[in-house]
DNA sequence: AGCCATCTGGATTGTCCAGTCCAATTTTGT
DNA sequence: ACAAAATTGGACTGGACAATCCAGATGGCT
């Protein structure tokens, strides 16, 4: 009876950490493909090789699958972003931090929304647990993207007026918007320019390099 | 065997009509709600008081039903944005149409998507029919915008420099993105940020008699 | 080796659900 | 009024699916 949350791999064996971790990541790609509701176990058991005592010996019920799905996107989606996450903080590196995002979609076809948002968009108003969960994943987001930019606005290098945390919201946004307009029109140029716009507007409330005041206090 | 596609009440007598009508809007109810994979046709017919005869006498299939959900949401969508959406031709204009957008999420409670959104993130990858008719209404939704932004354009309005279509284009991933956002975390705030930032930039880019651009107002 | 927890196989159950069918009732056109 | 067409009621089917159960295999540990 080991069903601790998640990826936790609490008193498992190797070989029952495997079998573990091949059903959270078989279940992971069909969600993602088709949905959770479109899911069906009996696809996870033959994506990863497993038959049904297993799923339920290591997870309650499909919903604790699902949980141990965001826990896996969410790793999945944030170190798939480094290391460009952990220093957004000059305008080169949004920029950079953009194209990689965009390649991630141009190698997927446009298929597919975010791992993360398109869990959100489905299990928001139906699990209130997966709710919680996606909300702190996306927290963590937020928090990388934010942290960047509050450096740069630490260093001086953008308007004392501008607002670090809102636009790291706003380019959270623009990166969830830019990605189903892209998966819906089977193109990546709204998510180019729904990026582009929001980086555009950053660099706008830059503050030129020549007036730069230098300050040396300590963080 | 009159199976028009979406929302033609072709050879229908009006009683017809109005059944047609109740299966189209229930069943919209409840995909908004609970997403297309989870709402079951016995629901459909429980909340709009019919039979399994009624759902197939008007609709081939459960695709067919989901085909004239987007077109009657489509138009809701469309049509509960006017007057604002066709004449976003100024900065209060669009502020304007950001808080009718707020207000709806608001008295959704955060709960729920965009209603043609959400469709879009379920079905884009798994209905290639649904992906066409979601990105045709999504190019209405954008034309809108557009058109106002290139109205402003052609009245001196905007920047030599600024480019409508795409800041047309970024409005509306700040919307879903917005939405998405708001969904997750149960705000309205991450909504009202992402509007206000794309806002404030159509904003920087105005040309003004003589004030430079000037800070968005107080949220 | 030999014990015991961990892990695995697969048949099975009960429910839900999309879609079918046919007969009954109402509406329309003349 | 009366036939034809449109509309409606509800039982039924076959399959898919989440979840259960028990027997059997494996592997770490002393």
């Amino acid at each position: 009876m080991t069903n601790a949350p998640a990826l936790r791999t609490d008193g498992l064996t190797p070989k029952g950490r495997a079998t573990r971790l091949r059903i959270v990541a078989a279940a992971a790609d069909l969600m993602f493909e088709h949905g959770v509701a479109r899911t069906s176990l009996d696809d996870v058991k033959e994506l990863a090789g497993v038959s049904s005592s297993q799923l339920y010996h290591y997870f309650e019920d499909k919903s604790a699958i699902v949980s141990a799905v965001i826990e896996y996107q969410t790793e999945e989606v944030l170190s798939g972003q480094q290391p460009h996450l952990a220093h957004l903080d000059s305008i080169p590196a949004l920029r950079a931090w953009r194209d990689v995002l965009v390649g991630f979609r141009r190698d997927l076809n446009c298929r597919g929304g975010c791992p993360i948002g398109s869990l959100g968009s489905e299990l928001a108003d139906t699990d209130r647990h997966a709710r919680a969960e996606l909300a702190a994943g996306f927290r963590r987001w937020e928090t990388s993207i934010r942290d960047g930019l509050r450096a740069m606005r630490e260093r001086g290098e953008l308007a004392p007026g501008a607002k670090p945390d809102d636009l790291a919201v706003a380019l959270l946004a623009a990166v969830q918007g830019g990605i189903l307009l892209s998966q819906i029109h089977r193109e990546t140029r709204p998510m180019e320019i729904a990026l582009d716009t929001v980086i555009d507007h950053i660099e706008s409330l830059t503050v030129r390099p020549r007036k730069r005041p230098v300050r040396s206090r300590a963080r």
